[in-house]
DNA sequence: TTTACGATGTTATACAGTAACATGTAGCCT
DNA sequence: AGGCTACATGTTACTGTATAACATCGTAAA
C-alpha cells in the first residue's frame, strides 16, 4: 500500500468512527510515516516547527493522541515513542516486537500465542487496555 | 511474610548476588513497601526527603535502578512507576496486572502462557528485555 | 444569526530521567 | 600506617516527556 492509499484508508477509518483526520492530524500522521521504526513525540514537533515554523508541544501530543485512540498507531511505553499500525482496519491480536538498540518494529501474529494469556487474564477479571502487545527487547541482527 | 523478614530476605537475595543492600537503598525500598501498588519515582523522593531533609533525583533513580536489577522491583513503563516483586529468590515467568484506575496490583503465575510466547519470540531471534511481563488494564473491581 | 462544539493555538509549568563531577567510605595491598 | 582501588553517595545542572489552563477559531446545527 502505497503512502496515497494509506492515507485515504486512514481517513475513511477516522470518518467511518465518527473523527476527522484533520489536515493537522493528517500532516502529523505523515511525519510518523517518514520514519521506518519508532518516533519520539519531540521528533514529530521538531519536524512540525521546520513545516509550519511554530508549534507546541500539546499540538503534537493532541494529535498522537488522536491517532492512537483512531487505532493507526501504537504508543511504546518502554521507549516513549510511537510506531504505525498497519492493520488498523482488521482488528485482530498482535504482537509487536520493538528492538530497542536499533528502534525496529516487527509484527508476529500471535493470535495463538496470546489466546492463554488472556484466558488467565480473564480468570481474574482482569481487562487489557490493548489488544495489541507492545514488547521490547533485542532483534536478532542487535544480538551483538 | 513480614516487613522484617522480607528485608533480611531481600539483603540476603542481593548478598548472594555480590552486591549490598546499603541503608539508603534499603530505606528506599521501605518507602516502596510502604504504598500498595505503583509507587512513582518523584513520591519516593518526596518521602525521603522527609525523612533525611534533602534528597535529589539521581539519589532516588539509582537506589531504584539497582533494586530493579536485584529483582527486588518492577518498572512499570506505562505508569513511570514501580511495583514490588515477591518471588525474587524463585526466578519464573510472571504476568503482572496493573489497574490503571486503582492502581492495584496482581501477580500471575504465566509460565504456561508465557512459553508459546517467548517460543514465537525466538522464532524470529528476537531476545524479550524483562522476563516479567508488565500489562495495564482494569481489574475486576474497576470494571465500572 | 446565534449557539454549541470540536479543533487548534499559546503560555506556563509539572513530571521524569540523566550527565558530569565532587566527595565519602570500606577493603585491600605493600 | 599509608596509599590504592572500587563502589556508593552527594550535588548541580540540565534534557526530555507530558499536561493544565485558558484563548481563539471554524463549522455545522438550531
Amino acid at each position: 500500500m502505497d503512502k496515497t492509499a494509506y492515507l485515504d484508508a486512514a481517513r475513511r477509518h477516522c470518518e467511518s468512527r465518527g473523527c476527522r483526520l484533520t489536515e493537522l492530524r493528517q500532516q502529523v500522521l505523515e511525519l510518523v510515516l517518514e520514519h521506518p521504526g519508532v518516533v519520539k513525540a519531540y521528533q514529530v514537533l521538531a519536524d512540525l516547527q521546520r513545516q509550519r515554523g511554530a508549534a507546541a508541544p500539546p499540538t503534537v501530543y493532541r494529535a498522537l493522541d488522536f491517532l492512537v485512540e483512531q487505532g493507526l498507531l501504537h504508543k511504546v511505553d518502554a521507549l516513549n515513542g510511537f510506531i504505525l499500525c498497519h492493520h488498523f482496519d482488521c482488528p485482530h491480536d498482535g504482537l509487536i516486537l520493538v528492538c530497542e538498540r536499533c528502534g525496529g518494529v516487527e509484527e508476529l501474529d500471535a493470535t495463538g500465542c496470546l489466546s492463554s494469556l488472556t484466558d488467565a487474564m480473564g480468570k481474574v477479571g482482569f481487562t487489557p487496555r490493548a489488544q495489541n502487545l507492545v514488547l521490547t527487547g533485542t532483534c536478532r541482527s542487535c544480538q551483538a
